[in-house]
DNA sequence: AATGAATGAGTTTTCATTCAT
DNA sequence: CATGAATGAAAACTCATTCAT
């Protein structure tokens, strides 16, 4: 019955737009409050230091990326993979979505520095290489993709996806512009994926998948005009 | 003939060195005045904020990396490619290596927010992307190369390797551990070059070229013992 | 009747072991919550502020050892100022006696910012060289005490037994340690309480005191595992 | 030639003045930058942390009071005492030295908090027992006084005398009176000190030694209004 | 060219207190 | 009675920058 949402994650959606609107670097806990509407000291109730509540935002971040993988497991191997070179690429109205990957490359590279960060991002490249690794493997079972070993693959894609986004984040002073990550995925689909499938498998095209991709996203998100579902969550 | 460095370019050397060993996030004119014995008050005499000082050590970095490129313009498009590979990602001294490209990498995520930076940025791209593709225009009109878009298939593999190194610098707590990068080196060799080779045409091994790498770095560091040649840059 | 303890005592309980804890620099209302189990809110419902919590502290302290005193008054002046020297300093418990000392010296040097408690250290005072010179007038009217100036006496024996006992609980790292006490205690015994007594009379050597005061605790600690019989107070 | 003070003593005695005016437990970095006319920073600048500041003006403290106590060397063995023991009455002028004595009450209750402190307080109470055993045993040495344990002599002195000061300062509203501490040094001078003294020897009355103080005081202060000489300072 | 000293604006964190339930 | 949630004011400390020399 309890509607109201429960304060530790207001803060976090919280932390969410403060990524987005002042990037990792320049990040105070004052932001986050502003941004949730909040005191300082509230947040320091709920989470005892800053890194407390940034661990515990990506914490979350990537247990729902992990819930959203569940809902695609019916798929056919191609069509999910499919949807994952997709899911990289920013739609032009994704500006807040480009500000999120920029900020989470700022946590990404602080990973080093901090143990507690880093084994939340350890985690977050497992699920993505063994989710890419899954869909491989089924394929190949299934006899859609040729026989390539899944892991070495899958690490080959998200590296190269993943530099594609990182170069369109970093380098676009335009945050509409997705041009850079559309060529390096439609590149990694001609070059990487497609020599992969059987001789009568294809893979969809791009916009189609996308196409697909913003239908679901409209439907989900009805009533969360300014909120990440606790899942635009998806990473490095 | 005057031997002694020039202070704006010693402060430099300390920039390079405090990002290795601080990062970008955490990293002050304090940090940057201890690496290179320097009082804080000097730095500013010689950089007026701490933005143009960072600016500075981008554009050094850059031109330093284009002067290098030069040396190898005589090379067979296939060796010049398979050292760029082989370059991008390893060096003899890995571990500093891996430490400068994390701060780099930092520093690559606040271009957003900063327009002089981003200009250098996007400046280090080109230079990376267009040495790509010259390589494979090169190679083209030779025909070692099967025909394909220069642009887009340098972007590819600018965006393969780069997100490996990411990835690889980002999540490793052992920084001389380069197993990601390398396993993401070779699976675009084999995916992403070797596919694209004229029938007759070999590209060398990754280990080959890695072995003629550092019998050149030797030859050339008779001296540098603690400092980098303004020359370890190569970015973005 | 009612077995269970008051709320608003077993709130001072927590004070008293807050206090031995961290001190009353450090003191926070949280620490004494957690002490006695409480809610932070509850500790206000019964004492509006943290003042009023403190004082209220003193001054059931300072009763406490009022009531005691009573129980003595039987015994003869020799051996009820043997008894004050001896208590005045040492207890069965020494390291928790201790570390309240030093609490209560910290709330000492409060005194003089603080009204509400200055009151309640002066009445304190009071009745601790009352004490002594009850002792002494009793014994000079008995003849067994020099006619000496009952209260100038008395301030001088509380001084030193205080000083020696405040030197203690400062300088000693080890809160076991009471040599320094000790030391000052034999020697007041020396010049000072036994020039006064009557040629005929003789002061009980320290230990045989002492023994008789852990016999005492002994028989009335049946129930006190862990509290403190809202006793254990005598100050200054 | 440098007349202007170096801003690390003058930071020195702002805290003084500071502690005096706000005794320690709400002693602020910026209570003491008020009191020396700096900013906060610059306190940092001299002192990395607050604890380092308060370590050294205590230690600064002591060494003044070790310097001070050379120069009373040559006075005879009856003369010191009696100096030492005036030292601790307050003239009824000294209104800035009872809350100097207060503040150092409160540092001295943290010494069993503080590893750093305490060493500072213990290194002052070896050198007021020490003082006062030396004088001991030159009056030994010179048979103006009886063949006492010199040592422990010493310590119950001190114990008198600092308990007889710790009294005054806290039990005191009215910061002018001096009458508890009077009493008890005079209590001690009779109780104590003149049963030790050859037949032949008298102790100077506590007044004219008093007067000789103060005399010595004017003499030096010439233009210390507000500030103590680096000297106020004698503590345990 | 070079430095030590100094500062203001800002950061995280702490804590007594209040409020709704 | 009792609590969890929430807050505002203030604390120590940091850091780029400036200034006098």
């Amino acid at each position: 019955m309890s509607d109201e949402p429960l304060a530790a994650d207001e803060i976090l959606d919280g932390v969410y737009r403060a990524l987005c609107a002042h990037g990792y670097a320049s990040l105070t806990m004052q932001d986050i409050a502003d941004e949730c509407d909040k005191s300082k000291s509230l947040l320091h109730y709920h989470y005892d230091t800053k890194e407390d509540l940034l661990v515990a935002f990506l914490s979350r971040m990537i247990t729902d990326y992990e819930e959203q993988l569940e809902d695609e497991v019916d798929d056919s191997p191609v069509d999910r993979l499919a949807l994952f070179l997709a899911q990289f690429v920013f739609t032009p109205d994704e500006e807040e979505r480009q500000s999120f990957h920029l900020a989470l490359l700022e946590m990404r590279s602080q990973g080093p520095f901090n143990e507690r960060m880093r084994e939340q991002l350890v985690r977050s490249d497992e699920v993505l290489r063994e989710t890419v690794a899954d869909i491989l493997r089924d394929g190949i079972d299934e006899g859609v993709f040729d026989a390539v070993d899944p892991e070495q693959t899958a690490a080959l894609l998200v590296a190269t996806l993943d530099g594609g986004r990182t170069r369109q984040v970093t380098l676009n002073e335009n945050p509409t512009d997705v041009s850079y990550t559309r060529a390096v995925v439609e590149q990694a689909m001609t070059h990487i994926v497609e020599p992969l499938l059987a001789s009568d498998v294809e893979l969809p095209p791009l916009d189609e998948t996308l196409a697909k991709l913003s239908a679901v996203d409209s439907d989900a998100d009805v009533d969360d005009v300014d909120e990440p579902p606790h899942s635009s969550a998806q990473e490095s």
